[in-house]
DNA sequence: CTGTTAGCGCTTTCAC
DNA sequence: GTGAAAGCGCTAACAG
């Protein structure tokens, strides 16, 4: 590999020229930034990463912590890899994968190696190791996910409690005042992430303040058969369905109706809500509140860039603003005529 | 962040002993090394990465190149991305994530800036344009699957023709001799990875070495309703069918026979062969000879990371042996007695 | 506007 | 068995 050198004595320059004519961090006459340029390109010159490293101590690597369970929503996780490492790449950094075991140990040694100039945390849960490691590593680091205590931290994710507010404004809109939630199992409210609980905590406040009708119910199974019965059971007159529960509950959940012959949106009107499932193409489109994994990525990654070059870290949570997407499952109550145009 | 020049200190040693201390690569005395360790402790001490890569010229990070074309089976290839970390992190390598456009811009810049050792070629289809970059590049790279020409190259993948053998096998031997097999769509075959023109050659080969009477159909939807009606109008006394198709298909193919009244295992025996769907939790399980993903990357980064610290790449070509598993789709014909144990 | 040079923190000869 | 010192290839003062 050609090095600095090669390029300099082609050029007939001294190397900090090269260097200086590269990174623009000084002014040079055009005739000798051409000839420099021209020995770049003849001898395909690409400074060596290490060397740069080295001597701006600064890698333009970031560190990426994904536990990534095998099990759990894999097509979901695998979007925010991507879309982080397509941010970072905008910003001409390059992303390492820290997965497993050594997505907490990982993050630790490549903070102290000076591998990683920046941490990117993804599939954050609420008592999340992460979180204190973060405040003691004295690296920038950024959460997409809200942990239990954000106190110094970088933090950013959607809005869940204006989602909530923003799904029942639809149901009311269209006329609809006796709703349900169908929300997580009871267990991943008490130790999983912390979202469904905001999202419950939202809806809950906003219905009573509005002073409709409304139940929740918690699934205790993949499917959605079991909470639509409840909820059918608990309030019979209900019209408007808000989901803010598990992939395999959501995409079974128009079946389920079905099943107790309510159709949507002719009897019954529903919104998948804080969820990254495509419900458009499912067999019966749902109109969606949906998680934005671009805007979360890119904007977590313009954060902890921004903190890596400013060299400080300002700690602050971002809530990204929740927007409604129509697939057409929300409509009038059944008897009401729909809303004039 | 302590160096080696504190540890040096701290022990009362020069840097070197510390370095040899550290790496094992001469003999110390165990007094002068327990004074180094114990130093090494107490100052948290953690070579600096890019420093130890500039003076070794070795970074010990493999990049991984996957273009992950956002809607194709994401699943799948986070798995691969996952095994491919696992592995290199167990070999002491950490890895970089290289995609979408980036995924053969980023193969040249990472080997051109030495910022990688090596390189992992994921999601590789017949005409791969990182094929003959890898050739050019003077950088070891290791491919997990096959491109057209493998000359000059490392790959690793299944062996797709002793897969389609072996299910061929285990029909027969439970006395299935009227099969078919559900191949992917003709555009797929056309254009994309070539593993399904490997499977199908096997299939016709070792079907009519055999002398079974066979169909083959190439869906052209995502459902298996179309390939089934096709295969039960051509070849009515069908008992047996193979399934090397996409994921869609296979997890709709129960329901498309149950629709023609037939059941798995009673009147059709099924094997799902060279696919990652795990297809033993399905509603009805399918007995499979399944890629496996965890088998390729280790193999695939062994033999990367032997390229790279021999200093010199040994082209070659790993076939994986397929193993079958049985998830009870498999039985004698209609008519036949089991074959007793 | 350009050149000289002192590091960055290691690894690895080369001496002892 | 240990130490001194020469780089690795850059960046960024510091001098002109």
């Amino acid at each position: 590999m050609a090095t600095i050198d090669d390029v300099a004595k082609a050029a007939g320059v001294s190397i900090s020229t090269v260097s200086y004519a590269l990174s623009g961090k000084r002014s040079i006459t055009t005739a000798t930034r051409d000839r420099v340029l021209e020995a770049v390109v003849k001898l395909g010159y690409q400074p060596n990463a290490s060397a740069r490293t080295l001597a701006a101590n600064r890698s333009h690597i970031l560190a990426v912590t994904a536990p990534l369970h095998r099990d759990t929503e894999q097509a979901a996780h695998m979007t925010f890899a991507l879309e982080v490492t397509k941010s970072a790449r905008s910003h001409g950094y390059d992303t390492l994968l820290l997965v497993d075991d050594d997505a907490v140990a990982g993050m630790r040694r490549t903070a102290a190696t000076s591998l990683s100039d920046g941490v990117v945390v993804l599939d954050v849960d609420a008592k999340d190791e992460r979180a204190d490691l973060a405040r003691s590593l004295g690296h920038p680091v950024v959460f997409i996910g809200i942990p239990a205590s954000t106190s110094g931290l970088m933090c950013v994710d959607m809005d869940f409690e204006a989602a909530a507010r923003l799904a029942i404004d639809q149901l009311v809109e269209a006329g609809h005042t006796a709703i349900a939630l169908i929300s997580h199992e009871m267990g991943i409210l008490e130790r999983g992430s912390n979202f469904p609980l905001r999202f419950l905590d939202g809806f809950v406040a906003y219905a009573e303040k509005l002073g409709l009708r409304y139940v929740i119910t918690h699934p205790t199974t993949n499917r959605a058969h079991e909470p639509v019965e409840d909820i059918l059971k608990r309030l019979p007159e209900v019209t408007g369905i808000v989901l803010n529960t598990s992939a395999d509950v959501t995409s079974t959940f128009a079946n389920a109706l079905a099943y107790h012959g309510r159709h949507i949106p002719r009897d019954v009107s529903v919104i998948a809500a804080g969820g990254t499932l495509p419900t458009g193409r499912l067999p019966v489109p749902l109109s969606a509140i949906p998680i934005d994994p671009q805007a979360s990525c890119w904007t977590a990654v313009g954060l902890l860039v921004g903190a890596v070059e400013a060299g400080t870290v300002t700690p602050r949570t971002i809530l990204i603003e929740p927007e409604y997407h129509d697939y057409g499952s929300v409509a009038p109550p059944p008897g009401r005529p729909r809303k004039a145009a």
